[in-house]
DNA sequence: TTGACGTCGGACATTGCTGTCTGATCTACT
DNA sequence: AGTAGATCAGACAGCAATGTCCGACGTCAA
């Protein structure tokens, strides 16, 4: 693999994130403008649109994996494991929230299996505070964790609409996290 | 207004929904085909096809607002009110959950204007309830109101995406609202 | 009954996209 | 420096959708 040509794969997984974000359903073109690269380089790298956006998504998640497995989410107490978890999430998987919506509509089977390594690392942490009384144990996982993802959009939308001060945003969205899943907020 | 052009643009709107349930993305053709009218009719009545969403749009706010106004929110312990409103939210929601994916991409300014007139019936429940204590006080309202706005739309997503049992959303849907607010679920 | 309104059936131009291909030009590695 | 590999610039076909238009035909309501 020559150094250019993964220049080019960067720039255009890159791009797409940006331009998936902004729009789910931005076209090729879009993408090699902001990649800064002609659209039929894209199709050397990768086949179709469908490939790309599969490459997208694996990447993301890839990298919200790392992200999250950098807060060492299996120690300490599960309210607080939770409280670095989000921190982690509102830095670094806010960029990709557009591309859950592009992926919601595939197989359930392949949905399930692309997210499986962050549920790896969210699920023992969920199942942990539920076994010791923190969290709600009643719900299923999946449902808390979508929580999560609908809580951390919404402050990123207050945020972005003017409705709320941007220092105030993470101590809020903890406390209502925290809250929704059933822990006592201190 | 001819009798059968009122039919039409029932008929179409009722397509809408159908079409746009089983996907967002259902062209004029197929609306047509399921309102059992030809194309060209759908643009007697709707200018463009952003225009028939919109009014789909509207028609479903519309219906959600008048059931949340029907179960008096201004009347009760705020936290039961709560629940009354959630409960009648999200069963007239039922039938529009698909549209909730489709204006998810929209402007968020937009969106927020599209939810006032629900908004409006909320802020003072969610005000009564902070006072009384029921819900966090040191949280703005607006906060809470996208809270709750987040927590239904995820319930709808999650539900379209068969990631939960129908019939299990809505106890789980007050249960995290109510705990997200600061109010003790029991 | 009659005429205005509405729908039908289909043609039509337009647009925007995807995916492919070409030859020319550039660039990384040996 | 030379060569294989990569990008560029742009053309091309194919397709699907939107939105417009037409004449013919049905249907509502006065």
């Amino acid at each position: 693999m020559r150094a250019d040509a993964e220049r080019s794969i960067a720039a255009i997984l890159e791009a797409a994130v940006d331009a998936l974000t902004s729009d789910p359903e931005a076209s090729m073109a879009e993408i090699a403008r902001r990649a800064g690269v002609v659209r039929a380089t894209i199709y050397v790298h990768f086949p179709s649109r469908e490939a790309l956006i599969e490459a997208v998504t694996k990447r993301a998640i890839a990298d919200a994996t790392q992200a999250i497995a950098a807060v060492e989410p299996a120690s300490g107490e599960p309210a607080a494991a939770l409280r670095r978890v989000l921190e982690a999430a509102w830095r670094t998987l806010g960029r990709f929230h557009a591309l859950v919506a592009i992926n919601a509509r595939l197989p359930a089977a392949e949905l399930h299996e692309r997210h499986a390594s962050v549920m790896a690392h969210l699920a023992p942490l969920v199942a942990r505070g539920q076994d010791d009384g923190t969290f709600r144990a009643n719900v299923p996982i999946a449902w808390h964790l979508a929580t999560i993802m609908a809580l951390v959009h919404a402050a990123s939308i207050e945020l972005q609409a003017d409705r709320v001060p941007a220092a105030d945003v993470e101590p809020l969205l903890i406390a209502t996290v925290l809250g929704a899943l059933g822990a006592t907020p201190a």
